[in-house]
DNA sequence: GTGGTCTAGACCACC
DNA sequence: GTGGTCTAGACCACA
């Protein structure tokens, strides 16, 4: 992590944490680690761990048992994925397609790099 | 302009005013609607016009003629898409295929809504 | 016990054994069961345990027999049942009948649910 | 507003704002108080009330205009009213029934109390 | 002027 | 030990 981008410090966290989540090395039966501990850990304030502890836990990434610490949902992994299909779909995707024409994008450049992805859409047909 | 977005309502602008010159709705021979005109039309504070206008004469997309108004820059839809070809394919384009696996996503899904993109794409090369 | 809920854990636990003793289930006769037992079956810290049953001693709900374990008082229905007629009639009835008026609440869908109750209280007239 | 109670002040705050809005006193068309102006009323810390603004948001009651203020959601009378019968029909009702048998309420106490109430929903059938 | 974020430090209830 | 709330004060971008 390094917090130079411009992008709100508490929602790197909470992209970090998901992150962690959604490749498995958090799993919903172990506890993450507790506010203190991971403000430590990334030399930030508590109070800006926590705000993305109570982020997360409204989107129904990670949940909290009183007194004992927050772990990930039970069904964490569908949830981020799911958010994050949304927010590509509905963004990103469109984003894509309308810059490629309005860019007179050199799609040769494109192939280049990313051919085989292309290749794998064709394939797919 | 949307308010809630999150991305500031001048850049908002400053896309929006580079699109219609992108699009040839705005030539460098004719004035673009003053500051006054535009802030009444898109329903903002006029500062956050003049805002969006410095902004885009540091990026030498429009210059201003004094007492006149402000012109789109001889070259602007250069300037504008050679800015807009290096975000894309610096930052989207990566993007968007990290995401493209990360995400499983469906390629018949976007065949379905984007197929004349792809086809188009192979058959450029 | 729902660790998620806003109520502390050793009040949900409290309210669980004075229902208990409410119903005749656990009466003064017999020992409740022990803080581990408890704990165990519903799989908190002891400790949480021992709060429940230090705050209901001092409510006079139940006694502790020195290394026998805790019962009912022999009173501990009526105890229990004056404290909540208590809350009832000062807390939860007027906020009922507030909500009824301000929320504009359909008395027909009551009625469908709970018209059982609402009979009953007419007869009991 | 007095902060004696054990709910937290941010919330007390938001139910503060919830009424003014029912009531019909902030309507949609105007902002409400400014984070700073309603921290200087009420005497707390102006991230007591941003806290409290960031729950509205949340909740679509109130919504942001950059740089300008918050306003009253358009349709923020229906999603407080419709969210607290969420809460009135799926938690207060039941306990309601629930007590009045578990307590053995003296109904002719109710009657003297909120008769009216009880002859309107038996008018109502 | 507006909101938004962050830090530092305190106090509390709860497990 | 855990989270949760609150204050005080700072700095920033934006309208």
């Amino acid at each position: 992590m390094d917090f130079r981008d411009k992008q709100a410090i508490y929602l790197q966290i909470a992209d970090h944490v998901s992150e962690q989540i959604l490749l498995g090395r958090w799993t919903p039966g172990e506890r993450i680690p507790s506010v203190r501990e991971l403000a430590a850990e990334l030399e930030v304030n508590p109070n800006t761990v926590m705000r993305t502890y109570e982020f997360l836990s409204q989107q129904n990434v990670i949940v909290n048992k009183r007194g004992i610490g927050y772990f990930p949902a039970d069904d964490a992994t569908d949830t981020i994925r799911a958010f994050r299909r949304e927010q590509f779909l509905q963004n990103d995707l469109p984003q894509f397609f309308k810059n490629l024409t309005l860019l007179n994008i050199d799609l040769a450049e494109i192939e280049t790099r990313y051919g085989q992805y292309i290749h794998e859409t064709n394939a797919a047909q």
